[in-house]
RNA sequence: GGGCAGGUACCAAAGUGGACAAAUGGGGCGGGCUGUAAACCCGCAGCGGUAACGCUUCGGAGGUUCGAAUCCUUCCCUGCCCA
């Protein structure tokens, strides 16, 4: 019984609300259907955060359904208000045009757009030539402002206030539903679950224009065990793409992730079987570490490919595996600053270097951490707060600085 | 357009002439413990300085004062109520 791919879903902990289950189980075991998931263009790039979207589109298009990406240049021109406490700045619309064009070159390493099978469509195509008038009489007449202000989404915003512009976003995503039914016969949207209320909009207006019943599907909005939200740690955003987060960083995201959300991650960011995943969930104790080394090199080899995984893999067996020492993390892998061989003749203050790698946001800063013995060159804690570098310190492989436990940062000098 | 209440650090929120670089909570950071986890314990907290201390902060700009986050003027912004 569980074929269908509905079912699959459903137990792997993809679903939080839909619009009609029955029909849309029906539809998902039947014949391919065509269904959409929008992005927002309000980043440079995606982050642990799209995953989810991006995991239930891969799993349907492996179904065999049809997947549209939509890139949102137009609705983010307007800022979505749903369950945000505060108005979005407002973003120039090259920096959304931009923002766009990597994001859907993103998400075609996971969908392979073809522009038959699979879809990369960006809203402001339709939405940015509209002409107000014509839209509010053909669409705005469809929305009644007493059930969008009775919204949840809305809520808060009705009491910190609320623009008007944002308050059209509902009708332009609305708009997004109804244009691709109309060119695609797209028949299932889909979102987080604070797009709830937009997404259902849209179904509500394909059935007022074009008496047309589709479904609506929503993904929980996930949070880890501790709380915090997808794809922000301390060390930043858990981006998908290798230049601003390298693949061994991604894979030690997944790595340190909190021992209850486990099972939780391996059936939504991995392909593993559930039989498998139910296996590794049994796990105890320490043993745990393996169905996150798992989870690890599933999600690292699903976004930055195998061979990424296997040597973020690798480079964290050498860098905590068993042995004891600390040998060699990964190199290649951290990132590096040159300085001349002048310089460290002539002695550099730590506090000074580890502010300029970065690695301390300010002298300060990185004063206290010494005392507080958090910073180490070549593994050896810095004791005092006058203690200098000089070429004593230079090792084959340059100088190697780290903050508290994980954060790195070599230095290569100059001949 | 009118009336009222506000704008304080990453967030929330105290402070209403000097003891304020600014309480408290959350978050963050370092150390300890550990399993590269959680919980827990200890510590940190603008920038520069080993320190004494100096410099720059409380929406913006001016002003009063020996002294302002705190008082005055003005501008900008936000919320509530009325139109």
């Amino acid at each position: 019984m569980n074929n269908n791919i509905y079912d699959i879903l459903k137990e792997r902990g993809f679903i939080a609300q839909v619009s009609d289950e029955d029909a849309l189980r029906r539809m998902l075991g039947g014949n391919p259907i065509t269904f959409y998931v929008g992005f927002d263009s309000t980043a440079t790039s995606l982050h642990a955060g799209s995953l989810v979207p991006i995991m239930v589109m891969k799993h349907l298009q492996q179904a065999g359904h049809r997947p549209i990406a939509i890139v949102g240049g137009g609705t983010t021109m307007v800022g979505d208000p749903s369950g945000k406490t505060e108005m979005r700045k407002m973003l120039s619309e090259e920096a959304i045009r931009k923002n766009g064009q990597t994001i859907q070159a993103q998400l075609d390493r996971y969908l392979h757009f073809d522009g038959k099978k699979s879809l990369a469509l960006d809203n402001a195509d339709w939405l940015l030539p509209l002409n107000y008038v014509e839209f509010l009489r053909e669409i705005g007449r469809h929305f009644s402002v007493n059930r969008m202000l009775a919204a949840e989404a809305y809520k808060m915003r009705l009491e910190k206030g609320l623009s008007f512009i944002e308050f059209n976003y509902q009708l332009l995503q609305s708009y997004d539903y109804l244009t691709l039914f109309q060119k695609y016969g797209c028949s299932l949207q889909m979102g987080g679950d604070d797009q709830w209320g937009n997404i259902l909009a849209g179904t509500d207006l394909i059935r007022r224009v074009e008496g047309a019943k589709v479904e609506a599907m929503t993904f929980p909005l996930l949070t880890t065990a501790s709380g915090a939200k997808m794809g922000k740690t301390a060390y930043g955003t858990i981006w998908l793409d290798s230049g601003l987060l390298k693949p061994y960083d991604f894979y030690q995201y997944w790595v340190n992730c909190d021992d209850l959300d486990v099972g939780r991650f391996l059936k939504l960011y991995t392909f593993l079987e559930l039989a498998e995943i139910k296996e590794l969930q049994a796990l105890k104790g320490s043993d745990i570490r393996k169905a996150k080394q798992a989870l690890a090199y599933e999600a690292t080899s699903i976004t930055h490919g195998e061979k990424a995984a296997k040597e973020a893999q690798a480079s964290a067996s050498t860098a905590f595996g068993t042995g004891e020492g600390k040998p060699g993390r990964d190199l290649e892998a951290m990132p590096a600053t040159t300085i001349s061989r002048e310089r460290l003749t002539g002695g550099i203050n730590p506090a000074e270097l580890f502010t300029e790698v970065g690695l301390s946001s300010s002298r300060g800063e990185a004063k206290r951490l010494i005392k507080q013995g958090g910073l180490y060159v070549n593994d050896k804690q810095i004791r005092s707060l006058n203690q200098q570098l000089n070429e004593a310190d230079l090792t084959p492989n340059g100088i190697l600085l780290r903050a508290g436990k994980k954060k790195y940062h070599r230095i290569i000098v100059d001949l």
